[in-house]
DNA sequence: CTTACGGCCTGTACGC
DNA sequence: TGCGTACAGGCCGTAA
Protein backbone atom coordinates (compact mmCIF):
# COMPACT_ATOMS: atom_id res chain seq x y z
CA UNK A 1 0.00 0.00 0.00
CA UNK A 2 2.30 2.46 0.99
CA UNK A 3 4.85 5.28 -0.19
CA UNK A 4 6.76 7.45 2.15
CA UNK A 5 3.75 9.53 2.86
CA UNK A 6 1.70 6.34 4.46
CA UNK A 7 4.92 4.66 6.24
CA UNK A 8 5.89 8.43 8.28
CA UNK A 9 1.52 8.42 9.28
CA UNK A 10 1.82 4.76 10.38
CA UNK A 11 5.08 5.85 12.18
CA UNK A 12 3.46 8.48 13.79
CA UNK A 13 0.78 6.74 14.96
CA UNK A 14 2.75 4.41 16.46
CA UNK A 15 5.28 6.71 18.04
CA UNK A 16 3.20 7.72 20.77
CA UNK A 17 1.86 4.12 21.43
CA UNK A 18 5.11 2.34 21.45
CA UNK A 19 8.05 4.47 22.17
CA UNK A 20 9.08 4.02 26.03
CA UNK A 21 7.27 0.78 26.31
CA UNK A 22 8.36 -2.65 27.02
CA UNK A 23 7.01 -5.27 24.33
CA UNK A 24 5.00 -8.31 26.52
CA UNK A 25 4.01 -10.70 24.32
CA UNK A 26 4.13 -11.56 20.34
CA UNK A 27 2.06 -13.77 18.45
CA UNK A 28 3.29 -15.41 15.43
CA UNK A 29 -0.05 -16.37 13.03
CA UNK A 30 1.98 -17.17 9.92
CA UNK A 31 5.98 -16.89 8.88
CA UNK A 32 5.97 -16.78 5.33
CA UNK A 33 5.94 -13.07 4.25
CA UNK A 34 8.57 -12.15 1.63
CA UNK A 35 10.86 -13.89 3.42
CA UNK A 36 10.50 -15.26 6.46
CA UNK A 37 9.50 -13.62 9.97
CA UNK A 38 12.74 -14.19 11.86
CA UNK A 39 13.85 -16.86 13.96
CA UNK A 40 12.82 -17.49 17.54
CA UNK A 41 10.86 -13.98 16.71
CA UNK A 42 8.37 -13.83 19.87
CA UNK A 43 12.04 -14.51 22.09
CA UNK A 44 13.82 -11.92 20.64
CA UNK A 45 11.24 -9.37 20.94
CA UNK A 46 9.53 -9.97 24.27
CA UNK A 47 11.63 -7.93 27.29
CA UNK A 48 12.82 -5.17 24.98
CA UNK A 49 12.17 -1.71 25.17
CA UNK A 50 11.25 0.25 21.84
CA UNK A 51 13.46 3.21 22.24
CA UNK A 52 12.63 4.90 19.22
CA UNK A 53 10.54 4.36 15.60
CA UNK A 54 12.51 5.66 12.92
CA UNK A 55 11.74 5.54 8.72
CA UNK A 56 14.33 4.68 6.02
CA UNK A 57 12.53 4.76 2.55
CA UNK A 58 9.80 2.98 3.30
CA UNK A 59 10.81 0.70 6.02
CA UNK A 60 9.59 1.45 9.75
CA UNK A 61 12.85 0.84 12.23
CA UNK A 62 11.56 -0.36 15.72
CA UNK A 63 14.87 0.66 17.69
CA UNK A 64 14.88 -2.04 20.92
CA UNK A 65 17.00 -1.49 24.02
CA UNK A 66 19.15 -4.47 22.79
CA UNK A 67 21.31 -2.91 19.93
CA UNK A 68 18.28 -4.48 17.39
CA UNK A 69 16.31 -2.52 15.13
CA UNK A 70 12.87 -4.56 14.05
CA UNK A 71 12.65 -3.29 10.32
CA UNK A 72 9.07 -3.34 9.04
CA UNK A 73 8.03 -3.48 5.18
CA UNK A 74 4.22 -2.97 4.68
CA UNK A 75 4.63 -4.49 1.39
CA UNK A 76 1.73 -3.15 -0.96
CA UNK A 77 -1.24 -4.63 1.48
CA UNK A 78 0.54 -3.97 5.03
CA UNK A 79 -1.55 -2.21 7.93
CA UNK A 80 -0.58 -1.67 11.56
CA UNK A 81 -3.28 -1.39 13.59
CA UNK A 82 -3.30 0.09 17.60
CA UNK A 83 -6.24 -1.93 19.82
CA UNK A 84 -6.95 -1.56 23.61
CA UNK A 85 -9.22 -2.58 25.92
CA UNK A 86 -12.32 -4.54 25.07
CA UNK A 87 -11.37 -3.95 21.14
CA UNK A 88 -8.20 -5.89 21.62
CA UNK A 89 -10.41 -9.32 22.23
CA UNK A 90 -11.65 -8.74 18.70
CA UNK A 91 -10.98 -12.07 16.81
CA UNK A 92 -8.18 -12.39 14.44
CA UNK A 93 -8.64 -11.32 10.92
CA UNK A 94 -7.16 -13.96 8.70
CA UNK A 95 -4.14 -11.93 7.46
CA UNK A 96 -3.24 -10.77 11.09
CA UNK A 97 0.08 -12.60 10.68
CA UNK A 98 1.54 -10.46 13.66
CA UNK A 99 0.26 -9.57 16.94
CA UNK A 100 2.23 -7.69 19.65
CA UNK A 101 1.27 -5.78 23.30
CA UNK A 102 2.78 -3.43 24.87
CA UNK A 103 3.22 -3.16 29.30
CA UNK A 104 0.54 -0.77 28.89
CA UNK A 105 -1.96 -3.16 27.22
CA UNK A 106 -1.82 -1.47 23.82
CA UNK A 107 -2.17 -4.35 21.27
CA UNK A 108 -0.72 -4.09 17.50
CA UNK A 109 -1.76 -5.88 14.75
CA UNK A 110 -0.05 -6.42 11.56
CA UNK A 111 -2.11 -7.28 8.62
CA UNK A 112 -0.95 -7.65 5.25
CA UNK A 113 -3.26 -9.78 2.69
CA UNK A 114 -0.85 -10.11 -0.11
CA UNK A 115 1.87 -10.65 1.81
CA UNK A 116 4.34 -9.06 -0.15
CA UNK A 117 5.24 -6.96 3.77
CA UNK A 118 8.80 -7.77 5.36
CA UNK A 119 9.79 -8.10 9.10
CA UNK A 120 13.73 -8.66 10.16
CA UNK A 121 15.76 -8.24 12.86
CA UNK A 122 19.08 -6.66 12.41
CA UNK A 123 21.60 -5.17 14.22
CA UNK A 124 21.35 -1.61 14.13
CA UNK A 125 25.10 -0.98 13.04
CA UNK A 126 24.53 -3.28 10.90
CA UNK A 127 21.88 -1.94 9.10
CA UNK A 128 23.36 0.56 6.25
CA UNK A 129 25.25 -2.78 4.91
CA UNK A 130 22.70 -4.81 4.51
CA UNK A 131 21.70 -5.77 1.00
CA UNK A 132 17.69 -4.41 1.55
CA UNK A 133 19.36 -0.66 2.41
CA UNK A 134 22.88 -0.71 1.30
CA UNK A 135 22.11 0.54 -2.85
CA UNK A 136 18.87 3.50 -1.47
CA UNK A 137 19.17 6.58 -2.87
CA UNK A 138 19.00 9.85 -0.77
CA UNK A 139 15.89 10.77 1.05
CA UNK A 140 13.74 13.26 -0.54
CA UNK A 141 12.72 15.28 2.61
CA UNK A 142 16.54 15.41 3.83
CA UNK A 143 17.12 19.08 4.14
CA UNK A 144 20.64 18.63 1.25
CA UNK A 145 17.94 16.92 -1.30
CA UNK A 146 17.49 19.48 -4.15
CA UNK A 147 17.20 19.60 -7.63
CA UNK A 148 21.23 19.42 -7.87
CA UNK A 149 21.11 16.12 -5.71
CA UNK A 150 17.92 14.59 -7.96
CA UNK A 151 20.16 15.37 -11.42
CA UNK A 152 23.31 13.94 -9.94
CA UNK A 153 21.50 10.87 -9.89
CA UNK A 154 19.43 11.11 -13.33
CA UNK A 155 22.76 11.96 -15.05
CA UNK A 156 23.24 9.35 -17.48
CA UNK A 157 20.14 7.29 -17.48
CA UNK A 158 18.12 6.35 -20.09
CA UNK A 159 15.27 5.02 -18.49
CA UNK A 160 11.51 6.87 -18.79
CA UNK A 161 11.62 9.39 -15.98
CA UNK A 162 8.87 8.00 -14.35
CA UNK A 163 10.61 4.35 -13.84
CA UNK A 164 13.91 6.55 -12.36
CA UNK A 165 11.53 7.66 -9.87
CA UNK A 166 10.06 4.50 -8.63
CA UNK A 167 13.55 3.02 -8.31
CA UNK A 168 14.49 3.19 -5.00
CA UNK A 169 18.45 4.12 -5.84
CA UNK A 170 17.43 7.13 -7.73
CA UNK A 171 15.74 8.56 -4.00
CA UNK A 172 13.52 6.59 -1.72
CA UNK A 173 10.15 6.96 -0.74
CA UNK A 174 8.73 7.64 -3.94
CA UNK A 175 6.04 4.86 -5.40
CA UNK A 176 3.42 4.83 -8.75
CA UNK A 177 0.86 7.83 -7.33
CA UNK A 178 3.20 9.94 -5.99
CA UNK A 179 5.55 9.91 -9.10
CA UNK A 180 2.49 10.64 -11.46
CA UNK A 181 1.61 13.67 -9.04
CA UNK A 182 5.05 15.36 -8.60
CA UNK A 183 5.50 15.12 -12.63
CA UNK A 184 2.64 16.81 -13.03
CA UNK A 185 2.90 19.47 -10.46
CA UNK A 186 7.00 19.62 -12.28
CA UNK A 187 5.12 19.77 -15.69
CA UNK A 188 7.51 17.05 -17.10
CA UNK A 189 6.25 14.02 -19.38
CA UNK A 190 6.76 10.82 -17.43
CA UNK A 191 8.33 9.21 -20.92
CA UNK A 192 11.19 11.74 -21.03
CA UNK A 193 14.68 10.17 -20.97
CA UNK A 194 15.70 10.46 -17.43
CA UNK A 195 19.28 11.97 -17.83
CA UNK A 196 17.38 14.80 -19.90
CA UNK A 197 16.05 15.91 -16.40
CA UNK A 198 18.77 18.24 -15.55
CA UNK A 199 19.16 22.06 -14.21
CA UNK A 200 15.65 24.00 -13.89
CA UNK A 201 13.83 20.91 -14.52
CA UNK A 202 15.44 19.18 -12.05
CA UNK A 203 14.92 21.86 -9.48
CA UNK A 204 11.22 21.83 -10.39
CA UNK A 205 10.86 17.91 -10.03
CA UNK A 206 13.01 18.14 -6.64
CA UNK A 207 10.49 20.90 -5.46
CA UNK A 208 7.29 18.84 -6.86
CA UNK A 209 8.61 15.95 -5.22
CA UNK A 210 9.01 17.17 -1.45
CA UNK A 211 6.01 18.98 -1.92
CA UNK A 212 3.39 16.42 -2.39
CA UNK A 213 4.95 14.12 -0.17
CA UNK A 214 4.70 16.69 2.39
CA UNK A 215 1.47 17.95 1.72
CA UNK A 216 0.29 13.95 1.52
CA UNK A 217 1.88 13.49 5.28
CA UNK A 218 0.17 16.35 6.76
CA UNK A 219 -3.64 14.34 4.94
CA UNK A 220 -2.67 11.38 6.88
CA UNK A 221 -1.62 9.93 3.27
CA UNK A 222 -3.55 8.08 0.55
CA UNK A 223 -6.38 5.76 1.22
CA UNK A 224 -6.83 4.36 -1.93
CA UNK A 225 -8.00 1.17 -0.81
CA UNK A 226 -6.20 -0.27 1.84
CA UNK A 227 -3.96 2.78 3.96
CA UNK A 228 -5.44 3.07 7.47
CA UNK A 229 -3.45 5.00 10.23
CA UNK A 230 -2.96 2.84 13.26
CA UNK A 231 -5.39 4.19 15.26
CA UNK A 232 -8.43 3.85 12.33
CA UNK A 233 -8.59 6.98 10.86
CA UNK A 234 -8.39 7.30 7.04
CA UNK A 235 -6.08 9.32 4.94
CA UNK A 236 -7.18 12.24 3.06
CA UNK A 237 -4.69 13.02 0.27
CA UNK A 238 -6.12 10.66 -2.37
CA UNK A 239 -9.12 13.74 -2.36
CA UNK A 240 -6.58 15.98 -3.87
CA UNK A 241 -5.05 13.81 -6.82
CA UNK A 242 -4.74 15.85 -9.55
CA UNK A 243 -3.89 12.67 -12.08
CA UNK A 244 -3.37 9.35 -10.48
CA UNK A 245 -6.38 7.37 -11.68
CA UNK A 246 -8.10 10.07 -12.81
CA UNK A 247 -8.08 8.82 -16.42
CA UNK A 248 -10.27 10.33 -19.50
CA UNK A 249 -11.01 12.95 -16.31
CA UNK A 250 -9.94 16.96 -17.49
CA UNK A 251 -6.56 17.87 -16.69
CA UNK A 252 -6.72 20.18 -13.98
CA UNK A 253 -3.77 22.09 -13.75
CA UNK A 254 -4.35 24.87 -17.22
CA UNK A 255 -7.33 25.44 -19.43
CA UNK A 256 -5.61 22.76 -21.84
CA UNK A 257 -9.02 21.26 -21.40
CA UNK A 258 -7.48 17.80 -22.40
CA UNK A 259 -8.24 14.42 -20.52
CA UNK A 260 -5.72 12.68 -18.02
CA UNK A 261 -3.83 9.47 -20.31
CA UNK A 262 -3.13 6.53 -18.98
CA UNK A 263 -0.10 4.60 -20.05
CA UNK A 264 1.55 1.40 -19.07
CA UNK A 265 5.43 2.11 -18.27
CA UNK A 266 7.58 -0.78 -16.77
CA UNK A 267 4.43 -2.53 -16.06
CA UNK A 268 2.65 0.31 -13.68
CA UNK A 269 -0.03 2.41 -14.85
CA UNK A 270 1.16 6.30 -15.19
CA UNK A 271 -1.76 9.00 -15.18
CA UNK A 272 -0.44 12.05 -17.11
CA UNK A 273 -1.66 15.21 -19.33
CA UNK A 274 0.29 15.07 -22.91
CA UNK A 275 -0.44 18.75 -23.07
CA UNK A 276 0.92 19.89 -19.73
CA UNK A 277 3.91 17.50 -19.42
CA UNK A 278 6.66 17.78 -21.79
C1' DC B 1 27.27 -0.96 -14.72
C1' DT B 2 22.16 -0.41 -16.69
C1' DT B 3 17.63 -1.99 -18.16
C1' DA B 4 13.55 -5.21 -18.86
C1' DC B 5 10.75 -8.71 -17.20
C1' DG B 6 8.57 -12.44 -14.55
C1' DG B 7 7.15 -13.61 -10.21
C1' DC B 8 5.48 -13.25 -5.61
C1' DC B 9 0.22 -13.21 -3.08
C1' DT B 10 -4.81 -12.05 -2.29
C1' DG B 11 -8.72 -9.22 -3.15
C1' DT B 12 -11.77 -6.63 -5.96
C1' DA B 13 -14.03 -4.78 -9.95
C1' DC B 14 -15.78 -5.59 -14.33
C1' DG B 15 -17.51 -7.83 -18.62
C1' DC B 16 -19.85 -11.74 -20.35
C1' DT C 1 -25.26 -16.28 -10.15
C1' DG C 2 -20.78 -17.77 -11.73
C1' DC C 3 -16.41 -17.34 -14.24
C1' DG C 4 -12.52 -15.39 -16.37
C1' DT C 5 -9.55 -11.37 -16.75
C1' DA C 6 -7.18 -7.34 -15.42
C1' DC C 7 -5.43 -4.70 -12.07
C1' DA C 8 -3.73 -3.01 -7.38
C1' DG C 9 0.19 1.95 -3.19
C1' DG C 10 6.41 -2.83 -3.95
C1' DC C 11 10.38 -5.08 -4.76
C1' DC C 12 13.57 -9.07 -5.81
C1' DG C 13 16.13 -12.18 -8.77
C1' DT C 14 17.60 -13.14 -13.20
C1' DA C 15 19.03 -12.39 -17.79
C1' DA C 16 20.67 -9.73 -21.51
Amino acid sequence: MPELPEVETVRCGLIPHLVGRKLVRLLQRRRDLRSPLPTRFAARVEGRTVEAIDRRAKYLLLRLDDGTSWVIHLGMSGRMTLLSGRDAEAPFDRHDHVVFETDRGTQVRFNDARRFGVMLLIGTDALAKHKLFRHLGPEPLDESFDGAALAARLAGRKTPIKAALLDQKTLVGVGNIYACEALFDAGISPKRSAHTVQGDRADRLARAIRDVLRRSIADGGSTVRDHVQPDGELGYFQTRFKVYDRAGLPCPGCDCGKAIRRVVQAGRSTFYCAARQR
